[in-house]
DNA sequence: ACAATACGTAGGATATTTCCTACCTGTCAA
DNA sequence: TTGACAGGTAGGAAATATCCTACGTATTGT
C-alpha cells in the first residue's frame, strides 16, 4: 500500500498518522501553504531522510500531496481526512452535549 | 505516568490512544453508556488482560475513567480530550473553507 | 560535461507496542 | 470459610515504529 494507490485512505491510516507529533508538526506547517522537503526538515532537529519517510505516512494517509516541479517535491495540506475525523467525533460531541445538558438540570433541580 | 496522576493528558496520549483501533471501539462501546471489564471485553477476540492495557492507556489520555462498584470496575466515557481534538481540528476546517471558497470563486468567474 | 542540489530508498539498530499466559488481590456467595 | 469471579500486574515474545547513514536518481547551474 504506498501513496500511488487510489484507494481511499482508512481510517486506521489517518489515526496512525496522526499518532506521531512530528507528523502533526508537519500537518502544522502546511498550514501555511505548500512547502518543499527541505523547508519542512528545517523544522526538525531529525535528518532529512526521517521527514522524507514521515512525508510517505502523511501521503498514504491522504493528509498530503505532492507535486513534483523540477528537482523539487511541493508538499500541500488535504484536509479531506481531517473532516472524516470531525465525522468521526460527532456523536462523542453529541454525547458530551448530552451529558451537560444532563449536569445543568441537576443543579437547576438543587440550586 | 499512571492514570492516577492528576496532571492533564497531552495531546500526545490523546492521539497515541487513539491510533489503536481496539481502543477507538472501546471509546463506540462506552457511547452506549457505562460497562464493566468483561462486558467490554466479550466484544474482542482478545484475551482479557489485554483488554484492560487498552483500557489503561485510555485513562491515561483521560478519555475514560473508572468507577469501583464491589468487585467490577465501571468504565465511562469522558468526552473533554475528544472536545480539544475538535479544537486542535478547527485550524484545517478554516483551511478547508478557504479551499473551497477559493474552488467556487473560479468556477464562477470561468463558468 | 560535471558538480551540486533535491529527495527518495535500503538496510539496520533500537525503542515501543501489542499481544499472550501466569499469577496476584479483592469481593461475593454458599 | 472457602470457592468462584472480577480484574489488575508481571514478564516475555513478536511485530512495528522511529530514527540513522549510505547510496541512487533526477534535475539544475556552470
Amino acid at each position: 500500500m504506498s501513496a500511488s494507490d487510489q484507494a481511499p485512505a482508512t481510517a486506521d491510516d489517518v489515526f496512525a498518522a496522526l499518532a506521531s507529533p512530528v507528523r502533526r508538526d508537519l500537518l502544522r506547517l502546511l498550514l501555511g501553504g505548500t512547502r518543499t522537503v527541505n523547508e519542512l526538515a528545517a523544522h526538525f532537529d531529525m535528518s532529512r531522510p526521517s521527514v522524507s519517510e514521515h512525508l510517505r505516512v502523511l501521503r498514504d494517509a491522504r493528509l498530503v500531496s505532492e507535486r513534483k516541479a523540477g528537482r523539487e517535491r511541493h508538499y500541500s495540506l488535504e484536509p479531506r481526512p481531517l473532516l472524516e475525523l470531525r465525522d468521526w467525533l460527532n456523536p462523542y460531541e453529541k454525547f458530551w452535549r448530552q451529558r451537560m445538558r444532563a449536569l445543568r438540570d441537576a443543579l437547576e433541580e438543587e440550586p
